[in-house]
RNA sequence: UCCGGCGUAGCUCAGUUGGUUAGAGCAUCUGACUGUUAAUCAGAGGGUCGCAGGUUCAAGUCCUGCCGCCGGAGCCA
């Protein structure tokens, strides 16, 4: 990064420095000591490089300054960088000077060693510190960075949606509620949906990137509260458009996270082949496809009884897909697939009916491989006004809230579609982290709200 | 909301059928070491066994309640 602000340089950079003398400044990530040398690693934020005291080499106060550099205290060194297979990363710098900004008066909580997740999720303001925090987070970025890339470049215009709004998208029970002044309740926004609806039928193609909230009270490794999703939407795209637009998307994201994050993947120990791999096409089944296939390997539909015993079917056309159903499809896949058309009741009241099978609506959901689960949710939607009348009556949503929304097919309506990408879950599939907590800085969940 | 599991040193854990003064590794502190990568070696300090009650001669261990945490299902991105 050459810029006005630069008065030092940053370890990302060092390979161009060879035999230069450098200035760094940073936290220690770990430093041990062995009779007349001291190896210390600094971070800095763009990566971690092992610096090297020789006593002999160096004043005597110098040497003794550093053996206060406890974990994470953050200090300054000045050395001359030169390349040594020894060395993590094979470049190392020979310390000239040390000065130090802050040691901790405490031992700092978390050791290169293993720690329960409890701990670390108690010190997640200090575990984003840790190099495989590091990695995911830098990752998280570059998928932002390439979803922005994806839309801009391809015409679509920024719409963001509110956050604060007076009705639910698809019902009530899963919403935060709070006091909006003098008007009465406000919800934090589980989609921004409708609203890109509205600004699509203004700009065309747009897309709405935000914080969402659900108050589902579910607790499992793909849950959050507050999670941030991209949501496009495109005056005149039919579903078939929409699919070729998410296979694109997901296809571009993990590419340039591909090219972007080598080093990131690696202290992952990410597996890169299996990422290569997700290139179009991608795999497409229809729901009722889907449900043959998984009659066919005789995946049963487990159902709970009112006596809590259990109960196994052969999965009967017309129920919804679980995360088991889900994971048994994709067993063959090693590139996400696409699952379209699915069953009218189990969807959302504006998604469009399939004009040429009226059991189903034009819905699709994209399932990410190794076991990254759904990651994308999508439609057509109902353009028609009464149609769309009806089905909010019937889902006994209250009508007052959605008269905007009607609006928007009562004056030059059009066929549209949209989707919307979970970005944690896209991230904790490319990562490959075990759970979705990991891929958000400060992660809310249904028991946790601190840090 | 439902089902299952865990809670012992700063951290990760062991602790037998209830039985003497509750252990290990790491971390910390002291000392040694010119190549450490989770260094090694020698020594030292460190405990409200989640909380409350109960059974018992005796409870980390058994019982009851509470609290905290974890995983899964459903719902979804």
């Amino acid at each position: 990064m050459e810029s006005r602000y630069k008065t030092y340089i940053y370890v990302e950079q060092l390979g161009n420095y060879i035999g230069k003398e450098v200035t760094l400044r940073g936290w220690v990530y770990d430093r041990t000591e062995k009779g007349k040398l001291q190896f210390i690693k600094l971070r800095d934020g763009t990566g971690i490089v092992q610096c090297v005291l020789f006593k002999p080499n160096v004043a005597e106060d110098v040497f003794e300054r550093a053996k206060s550099l406890v974990q994470e205290a953050s200090f300054g060194i000045r050395g001359v960088v030169r390349e040594d297979a020894r060395a993590p990363g094979g470049v190392e710098v020979d310390i000239a000077d040390v000065w130090i900004y802050h040691i901790p008066p405490e031992q700092y909580p978390i050791t290169p060693k293993e720690h329960g997740i409890e701990f670390l999720m108690e010190h997640r303001h200090l575990w984003l510190r840790s190099q495989r925090q590091w990695a995911i987070l830098r990752v998280r970025a570059a998928v932002v960075r390439a979803i922005r890339e994806f839309f801009d470049a391809n015409g679509f215009v920024l719409a963001d949606s509110p956050i604060l709004t007076p009705n639910a998208c698809e019902g009530t029970s899963t919403l935060f509620e709070t006091e909006y002044f003098d008007l009465g309740k406000a919800y934090l926004s589980q989609s921004g949906q409708l609203y890109a609806e509205a600004s699509a039928m203004a700009l065309g193609r747009v897309y709405t990137f935000g914080p969402t909230f659900r108050a589902e009270r579910s607790k499992t490794r793909r849950h959050l509260t507050e999670f941030w999703m991209v949501e496009p939407e495109m005056a005149f795209f039919e579903l078939d458009d929409t699919m070729d637009l998410a296979e694109d998307l997901v296809e571009h994201i993990v590419q340039t996270v591909l090219r972007q994050c080598q080093r990131e993947l690696a202290v992952l120990g990410r597996d890169t082949s299996k990422l290569e791999k997700v290139r179009r096409p991608f795999y497409r089944l229809s729901y009722t496809e889907a449900v043959e296939y998984l009659q066919k390997r005789g995946v049963k539909l487990i159902k709970k009884n009112p006596d809590g015993s259990e109960s196994q079917y052969d999965f009967p056309w017309g129920e919804d897909f679980g995360a088991p159903q889900e994971e048994a499809i994709m067993e063959q896949f090693d590139k996400p697939c696409i699952i379209h058309r699915y069953p009218a009741e189990v969807k959302a009241f504006y998604m469009k009916r399939d004009p040429s099978d009226p059991r189903v609506v034009l819905a699709m959901d994209m399932l990410a491989p190794e076991g990254g689960g759904e990651i994308i949710g999508g439609s057509q939607r109902e353009d028609d006004y009464d149609r769309l009348l009806e089905r909010i009556r019937a889902e006994h949503l209250p009508l007052d809230a959605f008269q905007w929304y009607l609006d928007l097919r009562k004056y030059g309506s059009v066929p549209h579609s949209g989707f919307g990408l979970g970005l944690e879950r896209t991230v904790k599939w490319i990562t490959g982290a075990e759970h979705i907590r990991e891929v958000i800085p400060f992660p809310r969940m249904i028991y946790r709200i601190v840090p």
